[in-house]
DNA sequence: TTGTAGGCGTTATCAG
DNA sequence: CTGATAACGCCTACAA
């Protein structure tokens, strides 16, 4: 059909007037008549013209688009930490773009050119677990443009960042299970050089610590990702160590469900054999037999306060130059995988 | 830092030629001089020069941008979806934005006028479970931009769709269920307007009718939405009824879910007592006790098969004149939630 | 109150 | 082999 769009010219020609007239009239601009002002935007509406966006990003040096880097969108983590930042931005002129790395160095580097070549006007990003070198950022943030990290840290980035303490989530949950009770806790951990899997480690460590349980080695095991399958074969190794756990404190959910699954499978009784807690709070954990206590992070909140930065960064005045570090904290929700204090 | 980008005007001048030649160098022209070439391409990448889109998009009248509407992103089903259209996106020049409408219609509309404003090339849609009218799709496709409709069927829209036959898959289920001996078979379905709701409930009746089962009409109970909370009351009315059903068929895993999660409170066996079949095979499903029985959905293939269909409209000649309708078929996965045959 | 001209960055056409 | 020019759609001084 009417494949060529109606441009401000189209108008001027049909009206008999200049095209700056009609730029005037449909920005309602004082020094214009009353007539052609309406003349115009009565034919706009009806020719359904819509300004060309492309043409105003030239001429405005801006394309009001925002990039998102995250690791993948079928997690429900990240969905909703997505869906936070999308209803911010809804409200605004800004559209945002989400590119997946799947957790790989290479695609994240490649997302960052294309979000050069296209002309972001700032950045969010969650890193992938496989990211070390950060040049690729830096040359972002060398152009200029805005970056905000989010649950993820990025060290060495010297930008805005919207953290959640997992230390002290993971910090609750093990000292939880030993006030429980429970004297042997073992610990499926995440991919190292990820903040996240780190600090939940220390909080683990230091619980045990605190309390003066010996850490053993053998205790811990670091699954290779986040998904139900990653978690088997770390959940069989502790279940049949000579020195069984008496409780699993796993890095998030699916890894905690795969544990939970695999005991299930050896007979073993959840909560009174094993005791299992897991990290993230997902919509299908308090489904589970027994329900799986977790640890809640607020995601939606930590998607919303980050566009909320970037954004305080691209509308409003650029004289901010303070450098903002925000964490959330966690919240123990105990449920039937684990026993009462 | 250095917020004006680098144009070919900068690279001309610093090397006295003319703009057209730094052009052509860039892309390498045949009629160019090996060394202006090499020198131009040198300049270009040590002042980390990139071509500004928007100048181009305003030349070719084209954006690169494809719009993509779903319901939600955070459930594991859309997800996969977008997944499988981002994969294949990714080898393209194309960028993807993403609008959830949170199954309002008002914001599809609001989606769609969004999209247009922004220019985008082509559209992939899964309307909202409110969505009666479609002028609004109309509107887009009378600009010339093709659309291609995945999942939910848009019935009057005139578009590519690729779609699964839900009523195949339903009436599987249902068979199958009667086949293990269940002789009074619930249904919880989902918003009737929705072609996939009104495809699996016509496929349930007509597994019912060709066995000769009579149909109940307090039996089938819609629920308002898809997720686990809205399955909790109609599980319970049909699990309270004095002729109490000994099999559901959900319209999706997570209102089956929360159907096990009930029947299980009320002490029934399952599959014994009453036999649970969900829709959707979400990657929790297997890991529930029992684990759940399911229709599984090729999801990742619908995205693929979508972004295929819409790209060779946008990259290929104009000439594909046919509208294609593509069906995927549906696959019955029978875990411990249902009695054997 | 309205029109003209120039420019945002790039490419295609025509000319040399 | 290379340069000037116009055009894509819009806005804003400046001029009238």
């Amino acid at each position: 059909m009417s494949k060529r769009r109606v441009t401000i010219t189209d108008i001027a020609e049909k009206l008999n007037i200049s095209a700056s007239t009609v730029s005037r009239a449909l920005h309602n601009h004082p020094a214009i008549k009353k007539e052609t002002k309406k003349a115009v935007q009565k034919l706009a509406k009806k020719l359904n013209y819509y300004p060309n966006q492309q043409a105003l990003s030239l001429l405005h040096k801006k394309t009001n688009l925002i990039g998102i880097i995250i690791p993948e969108i079928t997690s429900h983590f990240f969905s909703s930490i997505i869906t936070g930042i999308q209803d911010i931005i809804v409200d605004t002129d800004y559209n945002v773009i989400i590119s997946p790395t799947d957790e790989s160095y290479e695609n994240e580097v490649a997302i960052v050119e294309n979000f050069i070549k296209i002309g972001i006007d700032g950045l969010l990003v969650s890193p992938s677990s496989s990211t070390k070198k950060i040049k690729h950022f830096k040359k972002i943030k060398k152009r200029g443009i805005p970056i905000v990290v989010f649950d993820r840290d990025c060290p060495g980035l010297k930008v805005d960042k919207v953290l959640v303490d997992d230390y002290d989530g993971a910090l609750q949950a093990v000292e939880y299970l030993i006030k429980s009770g429970c004297k042997s806790i073992a610990h499926i951990g995440g991919p190292l050089n990820l903040s996240t899997s780190k600090h939940r480690l220390d909080g683990y460590l230091d619980a045990l610590r605190k309390n003066n349980i010996p850490v053993k080695e053998e205790y811990i095991i670091h699954a290779t990702g986040f998904l139900h399958e990653d978690g088997i074969l770390p959940s069989r190794s502790l279940l049949n160590l000579k020195d069984r756990p008496d409780a699993i404190f796993a890095v998030n959910d699916c890894l905690a469900i795969a544990a939970m699954h695999e005991a299930k499978k050896l007979n073993f009784s959840i909560p009174n054999d094993i005791s299992i807690i897991g990290f993230d709070d997902e919509p299908h954990s308090s489904y589970f037999t027994p329900a799986l206590s977790t640890i809640w992070q607020p995601v939606y909140s930590i998607g919303m306060l980050s566009a909320r930065i970037l954004l305080s960064h691209l509308e409003g005045s650029e004289n901010a130059p303070k450098i903002r570090r925000e964490i959330f904290k966690s919240e123990l929700i105990i449920r039937a995988s684990s026993r009462n204090i």
